[in-house]
DNA sequence: AAAAGGCTGAAACGGGTGTTTGATTCGCTG
DNA sequence: CAGCGAATCAAACACCCGTTTCAGCCTTTT
């Protein structure tokens, strides 16, 4: 039967994104269905009728996220630069601005990933590595080859993509533990670009330590 | 009243081991009182006798964790070394192998910290500040001014720091993901001391680019 | 022997969770 | 207009949580 009105799964579509922001603030374990549905403005039973449930919700807000991430601002190819060191500055700033900006109409795509990152959702998991985590890392990792340009051994060369993942995403992990600390991490674009351009300027002579280092 | 018997506070030790290694497994807001005092073979109301909560609990086991963590393996200083980049070097395999290390007689410190950095418990936080990010914020710091060796603009330094501390905690954080990957962290002493040992390398060459670099 | 107090046990309390039910409203269609 | 079905709602379900109660055990002390 056609839809009861022109509004018709107006209901779904704020249930997703209520549901999205709170799932990217505190994670899927700690979201309560009932202050989704609330910020939504619908009833407990809408989650179940429209998506199943909670589980489900969380995956459709996954899907929603991961292609408004690709489209909101593609992720940056080595091939697109002479100078693979200009393509990690790009990179890390772009993956930094993914992670760290907080602001309304950001993709909730960073701050979910932060969560899965630290406590995977058994179902998610898949669909984060496939779509997010591995893309990402393959990237890096023709990056850093590129710019080492020599064979390394073994486990080394991956050690050291973990490690540019390692400076860009742990400012969002930490974030509680840096404010404390009185070094809070910037969330607005300009200053994520100037963190980013310290990190990448880091990793950069890092990986040019290794560069001109021979293996032991 | 004296002790019924030589074997007083048996229950409220086993309670504190139990406790930890759950709170060090799975995070204090995941952890479940009843899941500890069946481990700790203990009546539910055990907690509240000896511990008054389970916050408090979680208290007494970061108390018990601290105080392990530097009787254990004390945290090297720059001051034991000449040659600030082995202190780093140092450094960075004593904190990767508090994070990291999974064994019985270990320290939970290593997993406390990583629960808290993600998501802090408002008590525990001022805590593992003072006690444990501080202190070793606090060295890092001194070894990276040793090894720049001229001034930093502003916040520069501090964020090498912390791009150290993310290069030793990001393997224990994105612990699930990095499986998913293929590449999991170590555990084993052997292990985590080759990984501390090319992060160490790739820190030093940053640390390097910026010494030898000029500030914009 | 009797009293006192440290300690433990089962059970319940109040509140939160995700999920389910069944009735009801409402717009479209035959 | 009657009837179908999509959509919504309040209420309840079953389960988990941390906490609390209180009776009872057992050792020590008087």
């Amino acid at each position: 039967m056609a839809p009861r009105s022109p509004t018709h799964d107006e209901t779904k579509q704020r249930l997703l994104f209520a549901a999205g922001e709170e799932f990217a603030r505190v994670g899927f374990g700690a979201a309560s269905v009932r202050t989704i549905v609330d910020a939504a403005g619908a009833n407990v039973s809408a989650v179940k009728y429209h998506y199943g449930s909670k589980e489900n919700l969380y995956l459709a807000v996954w899907e929603f996220a991961a292609q408004q991430m690709v489209s909101d601002e593609p992720m940056p190819s080595v091939d697109d630069f002479a100078d693979p060191r200009e393509a990690l500055r790009s990179f890390i700033a772009w993956f930094m601005r993914l992670v760290l900006t907080e602001s309304e109409e950001h993709p909730w795509a960073g701050q979910l990933l932060s969560h899965e990152t630290v406590s995977p959702t058994p179902g998610a998991l898949e669909v984060f590595v496939d779509n997010c985590a591995g893309p990402i890392c393959e990237e890096i990792t023709r990056i850093v080859r590129k710019i080492i340009g020599r064979p390394v051994r073994g486990k080394t060369v991956d050690d050291l993509v973990y490690a540019v993942v390692a400076l860009c995403v742990n400012p969002k992990h930490s974030r509680e533990i840096l404010i404390k600390l009185g070094h809070p991490p910037p969330t607005t674009r300009a200053g994520i670009n100037r963190l980013a351009g310290v990190m990448a300027e880091f990793a950069i002579s890092g990986l040019d330590g290794f560069a001109s280092r021979e293996d032991r």
